[in-house]
DNA sequence: TAAAAAATGATTGGCGTTCCTCATTTTTCG
DNA sequence: CGAAAAATGAGGAACGCCAATCATTTTTTA
């Protein structure tokens, strides 16, 4: 009934507990047939490396490090929030957070920032950078430093990251898309779409996943010009307010942030008719819509599941645990006004 | 830098190690003054237990047990699942977790499984349980003796557990609604509504707020009598099949299980008209209804979610940290065709 | 076959708690 | 004031593992 110990394993291998130590944590000098024998003694005696001694073993806990846009957007802001809840509740389990910023859409700043990250106090690395080059290349050099790098709610390309975590984002389009066409009560006419950027991953992904849709399954439905909004409410007013004027589109789907101008200019609009809105994200500005019935259907990623995700694969990296306990993918909600709480 | 230990917090206490354990575990046998002391000095260093090392030293680790409904339903086949996941993910973590069933909906078998509970081997319980009297007075005795109470997806009576891990179901029905008057092109006419047994409180929480929303948003839509199908599938795919026949339904709201019995009857139904159908649960059943356009819209709470939620709480709990870490409410996402990977 | 190299064994101290026991000191109260 | 009670101090063993060191045995190679 008691769990397995190295002990048990030694006894059971016939070999001594120095040798069981090489091998468990590869320490080298040890014979294959030896490493055999203690592999089978594992899985004989159902040994499970008990993680508490281990740690208080060695001393060192858990050091994480997530790199954030900077910038008072609502989801950094709430992601910030989370990962300090985080922190704070595993601290009992030796985990450190560090959360440091480096400038939104900008690879020069977010290298910088990656640069400073030291290999020999870091464990692992959560990220939401670009997906160019050079900050590739700077990742890729921190995983050959030994420090597991996590990309998070945007992925970059496979190879310069561990895992990512985060919402399928052209599911996401996709939904979008699905629910603008089933939402307008005749799906016929223009549709506006406000990206925030087109060079963010997340944010390109979206929108090709919102086409697909509305070109197979909503012909009735044109997109008009994709407008890019770099996240700005008072540029993202001004672009919808004008739209609205010129052109009655009879749906927005709002791709990125900055939903506070979107809904002032909903508001404003003085038309008896309304077009179908979609945005992202859970947000002060995008509940505000929802309530007053200006924005119709949210799709939110939990930032604390993300958060949450992340952190727990993180340690299962840091164990050194071969398979990582889960999938980084993070479910889709939909938020309409009545699931407001 | 490093973390305090007992000893700091000792030293600046004045007082010796064995006064802060004292304290700190409150064995009593300690003057006031000396507990404000340590108090202080505890405040004062940020100190905080180190986990690792008092569970290594404790000897135990966590002893959870699930109690769930007995049978095949897919949900708790998944629930299942999920909860052997978790098992293995935390077992170097010193987590042992026992699952175990009673009959579903019987409140005599779930009283009987609840007795067998051993408070003295379990340090905390999740259970799916029927809301009443007699399950809640098994409940109340076993939290008395000190096994903390978590429900799971269906919540009882507030003072008869210690934390609710689930949906707000109330939520989900009001959802429901929304999305049934919304989707149906002309929102006028009967719906009929197919729960499992309107003595479970969640499915009687999921139609309360269907109905609200029916009635303020859409009063062209009116409700057939509510029909209790008891998540059988032959008798689901019966039902429905008379419905359409007799009544053409413009809705169909499929609050419980069973729901290949939904998709069944749906697909031999002769008429060109398809009612717009929402069900909860992502299963096989309902994704293949989902794909072959024959549900509309599906309500998910994901079990996986419940799991690790209630998984993190109770081993807070457990570390009796006053304070447990999260609520236990986990959000609600939508599932249409496109979200289907 | 002897010397060098590789593999293995034996042992130790420590990580931060918990949970004891056994003094010793301080406080309380008749 | 003195005895009993309460509070405190001091210390040690244990939990399971890690990271060493050093001695000894086995294997390889010239």
């Amino acid at each position: 009934m008691a769990r397995a110990t190295i002990h048990d394993v030694a006894r059971t291998a016939q070999v001594s507990l120095a040798t069981v130590d090489r091998v468990l944590n590869n320490r080298g000098s040890v014979a294959a047939k030896s490493v055999k024998k203690v592999q089978d003694a594992v899985a004989r005696t159902g040994y499970v490396r008990d993680q508490f001694a281990a740690n208080l073993s060695r001393g060192n806990g858990y050091r994480f490090v997530f790199l954030l846009p900077a910038g008072q957007s609502a989801f950094v802001r709430k992601l910030i929030a989370e990962i300090a809840r985080e922190s704070d509740l595993n601290r009992k389990d030796r985990v450190h957070i560090d959360i440091r910023s480096s400038k939104t859409f900008d690879p020069v700043s977010q290298v910088a920032s990656l640069r400073q990250i030291d290999p020999e106090t870091t464990d692992c690395a959560a990220v939401i950078v670009s997906d160019v080059p050079q900050v590739r290349a700077e990742l890729t050099r921190l995983r050959a430093a030994g420090v597991r790098i996590v990309s998070l709610v945007a992925d970059v390309q496979a190879e310069a990251r561990d895992i990512y975590v985060g919402p399928n984002n052209e599911v996401a389009g996709r939904m979008a898309g699905q629910f603008m066409g089933r939402l307008i009560r005749e799906p016929v006419g223009p549709v506006l779409v406000i990206a925030g950027s087109l060079a963010a991953r997340d944010h390109a992904q979206r929108l090709l996943g919102f086409r697909q849709v509305l070109q197979n399954d909503f012909s009735g439905l044109t997109l008009l010009p994709v407008v890019e909004g770099f996240d700005d409410a008072a540029r993202i007013a001004d672009l919808v307010a004008r739209t609205l004027d010129a052109m009655s589109p009879v749906g927005i789907y709002a791709i990125g942030a900055g939903n506070a101008g979107l809904v002032a200019a909903l508001r404003r609009a003085n038309s008896a008719f309304r077009p179908v809105t979609i945005a992202h994200e859970s947000t002060d500005a995008t509940r505000e819509g929802l309530r007053d019935g200006l924005i119709d259907l949210v799709i939110d990623q939990d930032p604390g599941r993300a958060v949450t995700r992340a952190v727990r694969l993180m340690r299962d990296m840091a164990d050194k645990q071969a398979v990582p306990s889960a999938r980084g993918e993070i479910p889709l909600s939909v938020i309409i006004k009545e699931s407001l709480s």
